[in-house]
DNA sequence: CGAGTTCTGTACTGAGTTGTCAATTACGGC
DNA sequence: GCCGTAATTGACAACTCAGTACAGAACTCG
């Protein structure tokens, strides 16, 4: 019984990320989000709760996204677990999408982990970001974690190995070619370390 | 013949380079640096041309300490190589020091790569911190490289493996360390990271 | 068609920002 | 001891920013 939303809070909150990811959160100012939103000023105060606000739901958005893309891309047969941690390795050489149907991002600094950036950036003083973040890497290991005992079931992975310890390793693989990537080096480079870093996954010992 | 410079040029950037790793490049005010280097508005912008000169003057001296450090701490007798490369790979647990004989750093986010962080944050619009901060990872994987040799030719490392691309993921997962550090995750977690990885190193096959 | 409720956009405020400038200070040579 | 040169200081003006307040618009229900 009263005026409706006019946006679409799921569609705003993308168009926060990506000036976030562009910018950083002290180079975006609340004009900048009012922009790249077409809200304005008053509407984003009211929806939420001003420019914190803004960056601390895009962080749930981006965490509840990952909280499904992650699972889905590693999760499935024994079979292909291996194939899957590759790509999902390789994946990284060109960023982490806004969207899974929209391609990754122009430039590779802003092409990088929404809450890796925000976590360097202001994760030191500021908790929230930081347990957002956290929480984000943590999503993220599990899935992985999962595929590993997968792959190890079915023989592709040394059986020895703990699923976890490589999988918060295969998290700060993709994690650092996020951020060599963004210092500029090559995307024939970053795959050059994504594929050097499957090539060294623990293989069982046959005999 | 005239009023000489009161301060330390290399004293002043570095407390001005805590202070962009503390607070990030577009978080720090010039009023910031001014009281963390002691010098006046007016100085700094006469001695480094203001805020942006300061910073790349500040990474062009972590850099140099970078180009010193990081070949002193990995080259060595061939026997040893390994065991550096773990000692370097640890290293990253704790973070990146100001200095040789400085402790590394209060808390985690800022105690992560200066360049990494800068690159993150700005590099994208910010050509030249682009270009200094890959001129680091540079220098970094170029001594791992080295070490990493040494180690082959001690038989320590699988002699079919490649240097460079070794090396490069070496840093990928030493970066990569300081962004999981950075949201939260603990020490006894990085340093698992970082023996898992020193763990995957290949061996030479023992025939 | 009207009333009530919520959304929307703009204008405003006070704080904080950058870059500059003239005045001051300190030093080294003469 | 004086003087020129350069560093230093503090203040200043122009600007930007975050957050708030208010007035008008839009929509639903009766």
């Amino acid at each position: 019984m009263a005026r409706p939303r006019s946006f679409d809070r799921d569609h705003v909150l993308h168009a926060a990320e990506r000036q976030f990811r562009t910018s950083g959160y002290n180079g975006t100012s609340v004009d900048d989000l009012s922009a790249a939103t077409g809200l304005g000023r008053g509407s984003l105060y009211a929806a939420f709760d001003g420019k914190h606000g803004v960056l601390l739901q895009a962080m749930t958005g981006y965490f509840a996204r990952l909280g499904q893309f992650a699972p889905k891309a590693l999760a499935g047969p024994d079979e292909g677990a291996l194939e899957r941690l590759r790509r999902y390795l390789l994946r990284a050489v060109h960023g982490v999408p806004l969207a899974d149907d929209v391609p990754p991002a122009p430039d590779r600094a802003a092409a990088a982990c929404f809450a890796a950036k925000m976590a360097l950036e202001i994760g030191a003083s500021d908790p929230e970001v930081e347990r957002t973040a956290k929480a984000c890497f943590s999503a993220i290991a599990t899935a992985v974690a999962e595929c590993v005992r997968a792959a190890q079931r079915n023989g592709d992975i040394d059986p020895d190995a703990d699923p976890d310890d490589l999988a918060y390793l295969l998290l700060t693989i993709i994690r650092g070619i996020d951020v060599v990537g963004a210092a500029g080096h090559s995307p024939a480079r970053l795959t050059s370390i994504a594929e050097s870093a499957f090539a060294l996954l623990p293989r069982p010992r046959h005999r």
